[in-house]
DNA sequence: TATTTATTGTGTCAATAAGACACATTAAAT
DNA sequence: ATTTAATGTGTCTTATTGACACAATAAATA
């Protein structure tokens, strides 16, 4: 196959075919997004990268959020490319500063390397994840200053249309829900239910029936009951539940209905 | 922004950036999809082609399927993009005659530029539509010597990871009927409720009963019902219905769950 | 003309699910 | 011992689903 036209340090990469992570992170009863922020900026980022020649988009995205934020082994689902004809780095002040305060990493000649492929018009493919936010705790990398849960209803600045892909990801998520029981990926092994409610309720955006929420979640057979949690606080104290592996597995083979 | 590499006739596109559409048909109450069959070959395509370099990804592949196979304005939703890195025309056999069945379209300089741009690894994303293809007749454009509609059950060899593309649509399809009534784009002005039933039993793979189809479609309040059909069958005529449009964008809004 | 045939519109009935809310339980504070 | 706040569970009404029955009817047949 033929190699591409670039040189340099992105001789190994699709031009123009980018790909970025919309990390959904659970914490404090709130959904939060996994950001990067660009160095003396105010300028944040989705994890993102390029396609190297000898990878699949799967395999690519995996890498790519390790490197960028050291998330590693959770499971990533594409969700949609996005194709704006100025989807580039020169296309607003904000993603020309963001880039313009990596200069010192390189050498003069490495940066016209880098601006040269900055340059290019990116179609993105975004992906979704869903991780604990208490448990993951995600490392900037060379290039970002701080990597940081954010909640989704205080996003900041974005470049290029991040804020627009969170949107997308999140329109899809809530779609999802109707299909798969979500909840795995973003809770502690064991939890109460009402910690499971508060999930369901902060990725619908609405209110449940605690009794009606409990009938519904116990009826799916998903849900193994544990030991009673003593939190200390003043009153009846909740059990604690997992989510059995095997019978989830199965539910997903079939897809069910619910809310 | 930057201007691509690649010279001659295929300068004014993204490299390595491909669109595919997946046009489903309904016809002899059968799912049909739209393939175009190279000159002088078994191998079979979905209709394709590449990323201008000023258009989005919705506004080219609505031209690219409109130049060639005549079928225009028509929804097309994205649902995939595929990535394999083997994804290119020198990959398999068949994907490599039909290419050089087309040498003799075009002379020596030419061919050499559309073999160096055929060899590429080609990222594609894949689109989906619904057409009645009672209706619809497609015309195949110079590269292709034949368009038709070819039963789901029925595929031909395909060029490239297109049976792939088609099972992932037909999926994607499936799960779209629980938030979308599917009719309009596939049936005619005016249709009966068998007829609609088929349509329905033809995308989920599955019988329905007749009765519960009925109270459950009426149920939406999107079918205005009208005069009977008198088809000189031997038995009694049945209603004709249509969608009423307004009711049916109502319904799009909210979203529903049905089956 | 009366009867048969194939298909259609609608009705019924039991089983299941959803939504609203009530009530007793319980760990800790008072 | 009583109060408090959150939890587990039950109840009741109303919708929804799935399976099936039955009458209506346009044309073919006798």
């Amino acid at each position: 196959m033929k190699k591409t036209s670039h040189s340099g340090r992105f001789a190994g990469f699709m031009p123009g075919v980018s790909l970025d992570c919309v990390v959904f992170g659970y914490r404090d009863r709130t959904l939060h997004v996994l950001l990067l922020r660009y160095p003396h900026t105010e300028a944040w980022a989705l994890p993102g990268g390029f396609l190297p020649l000898e990878m699949t988009m799967d395999e690519a995205v995996s890498k790519i959020l390790a490197e960028r934020t050291g998330v590693h082994d959770i499971f990533l689902e594409q969700f949609h490319t996005f194709s704006g004809v100025d989807r580039g780095w020169r296309d607003s002040a904000l993603s020309r500063t963001a880039l313009e305060n990596l200069r010192p990493l390189w050498t003069d000649e490495e940066w016209a390397d880098l601006l040269d492929w900055f340059d290019q018009r990116f179609v993105s493919t975004a992906f979704l994840a869903l991780v604990n936010a208490q448990v993951v705790t995600p490392q900037p990398d060379e290039l970002s200053e701080v990597a940081q849960w954010i909640p989704v209803g205080e996003l900041p600045p974005l470049v290029l249309d991040h804020v627009h892909m969170v949107g997308r990801a999140l329109q899809h998520l809530r779609r999802q829900v109707n299909y798969l029981p979500i909840g795995r990926e973003l809770l502690e092994d064991k939890f109460t239910m009402s910690e499971l409610q508060a999930l369901y309720e902060a990725l619908l955006g609405k209110k449940l029936d605690r009794g009606n929420f409990q009938r519904k979640m116990m009826k799916l057979k998903i849900l193994v009951r544990h030991e009673k949690l003593m939190t200390g606080a003043q009153h009846k104290a909740p059990y604690l539940y997992s989510i059995d592996q095997e019978a989830y597995d199965a539910l997903l083979e079939e897809g069910i209905g619910i809310f």
